[in-house]
DNA sequence: ATACAATGTAGAGTAAACTCTATGTCAAGG
DNA sequence: CCTTGACATAGAGTTTACTCTACATTGTAT
């Protein structure tokens, strides 16, 4: 299959403008037809949902540029795109963990909360 | 104790600029000495490692702003305060959530890799 | 043929969160 | 006394990641 800016950009919820805007900084750069109009693919969409990921989790636009650049290159660069993925993951990984810690303070002060505001409301 | 903005910012790791950023968001309000220096407090310092908490989880500055213009006001916004982090909290552990499945769809695709490099030094 | 909606490019504008610069004050050491 | 270093303010500049504007083309329905 293949989709319009309108269409993939719906597909994706990503914004027509932020579509062109990646494509501007060589995240994705889908074909042209004949009247120079964008045809995304489903690999596009595959690997736009990779993107997302990236983003979600942190790794910004100049990495994911970095990891763009080498898998356009295909196979050769398989190892050291997967040496990204990993020190990512790692990063990933401490960030979860971070979010734990910070998780279990966050609960121990809504517990402090919690005491406060009863023993103000039994006076 | 008493801190100068210097000594502060050490003990906080962050910048004196952006100490002085904070204050002028009012999220922190140090005391002034008697030539006008700013004058933090190890309750200041307990204050901004709360703020620095709020921050690494993804809470806005303006909503960071919020809860420091309650916390000023005292004992009667204690229930707003702690309506905010329950719901704070709920973001955050949605947030955790998404970054397990984003970890667990990133360690397939370096799995992927992992078998795709063995299949080709094979060759 | 014509109107209009979607698309194209180039470049300007925005929001968040700092970060830095210019200029001035002040207390303490030489 | 004078210089120096830390601090003060006001406001400009930076970075990241979009987001929007202006204007030109093109495909489609009337």
């Amino acid at each position: 299959m293949e989709y319009s800016i309108g269409e993939f950009s719906k597909l994706t919820n990503l914004g027509i403008h932020t579509l062109r805007y990646y494509e501007h900084e060589h995240l994705i750069t889908p074909g042209r037809n004949s009247s120079n109009r964008r045809c995304y693919t489903d690999k596009d969409l595959a690997w736009i949902d990779f993107i997302k990921r990236l983003k979600n989790t942190g790794m910004p636009i100049k990495e994911i540029q970095r990891y763009a650049e080498l898998r356009s290159k295909g196979e050769p660069t398989l190892s050291e795109r997967m040496e990204m993925l990993i020190s990512h993951r790692k990063a990933l990984n401490e960030q979860i963990n971070q979010l734990q810690e910070h998780m279990k303070k966050l609960d121990e002060k809504i517990e402090f909360y919690q005491r406060e505001i009863e023993s103000i409301t039994r006076e």
